[in-house]
DNA sequence: GTCTATATAACGATAGAC
DNA sequence: GTCTATCGTTATATAGAC
């Protein structure tokens, strides 16, 4: 394996990406990147038009790859309802919170339209992906027909962007957990023939 | 009605808790807080010890009224479904996010266990308090017993804090009903017994 | 392309007059 | 208690050498 010399303008984004994960837009200083980087202030201002152009380039980037990690699990094997539980439980940097959900708190961020943009597409994309899984699953009898794809995917996105809400508040993963719990038991899949009628029954905690 | 005239100490802490719900801790400076209060330097360090302690007054107040807020609806008439939907259906400022659960998001704020503090508390508490709600409800044979009430009160308060990241993404508050709408429909009553699927208003006690 | 030097403003806090 | 003056540091950007 060869060690890869990775461009000074990669670097800088890459670096940025990983500030603006842990600090937020406004908590992160050119400086900041540079040193990460290992970069000077020339290179930063040849290769981009300052904060904001950097920022744009590591915004989406980290929404590119987020889209990707999701579908990587949404588009998997599985039923309908085994994907989402799939998405849900995915192994996160729970603490760490959401690389592009956080960024919704940024106020410079949701100032700017072009910034803001590659979240709320991502976010958007997610709504979209989930909705047409919950109709595939109403299709298949595995979810009630009652349900709106729409709502739900909302309700989806929205526990898991609160779940990292919750633990960062209490300093561990579980509350994120807990809630992910509590979603998967309210949409369990209920046998459409009139099986047994214990909900739950794929979650394996608190039988 | 006569004018009231407000302390100096009392309105850097308004201020405090303006700036920090619109651009969070890193993203509000002291002289900002000066501005807005109508205070000079002197003022502000004469009463507090400075950005942090400042803050950590503003916080503990925000937290305080939020909780009051919350449990004006949860203490409320109505059954224990209703309770929750009302509280869920309340009217929000929803563009301008949660100005607890935003806090989360302040690398400054989560390093800081006294900073902290307020905001842990504040959410742990509305999970125990939607729980005992949820646990009454399942005594009154409203909810399935097959469910968690931990698990289901962690699930509400993620939806609700991720349904503010939808809606500041989108730049519309429509997102944030939209996944209050689906955990409603997850969470509505199913007759016990067999009954009509019509949810929202059957309810056997004080109605 | 990359670096250092420099510029202007803001940040967060302190000192001391009144 | 409140104010202004000041301080040392950082933020963001530009200039210009190499």
């Amino acid at each position: 394996m060869y060690s890869i010399r990775v461009s000074t303008p990669e670097r800088l984004i890459e670096a940025t990406r990983e500030l603006l994960w842990e600090r937020g837009y406004v908590g992160t200083s050119p400086k900041a990147i540079l040193q990460r980087a290992g970069a000077g202030q020339g290179s930063m201002y040849h290769h981009f038009t300052g904060k904001p152009g950097l920022a744009l380039a590591a915004i989406r980037r980290t929404a590119q790859e987020t889209r990707a990690a999701a579908e990587a699990v949404l588009g998997g094997p599985g039923s309908p309802y085994e994907r989402i539980e799939a998405y849900l439980r995915r192994e996160r940097d729970v603490l760490r919170g959401c690389p592009v959900g956080r960024l919704t708190m940024d106020p410079d961020v949701v100032a700017s339209d072009d910034l803001r943009a590659p979240v709320d597409e991502t976010l958007d994309w997610l709504r979209e992906r989930l909705a047409s899984i919950v109709e595939e699953g109403q299709e298949l009898g595995e979810f009630p027909p009652a349900l709106d794809g729409e709502e739900i995917a909302a309700t989806i996105v929205a526990t898991v962007q609160g779940g990292y809400v919750l633990a960062r508040a209490s300093g561990s993963a579980a509350a994120f957990d807990t809630g992910v719990r509590g979603l998967l038991s309210l949409l369990a899949p209920r046998s459409p023939a009139g099986d047994s009628p214990a909900r739950g029954s794929s979650t394996p905690t608190k039988a």
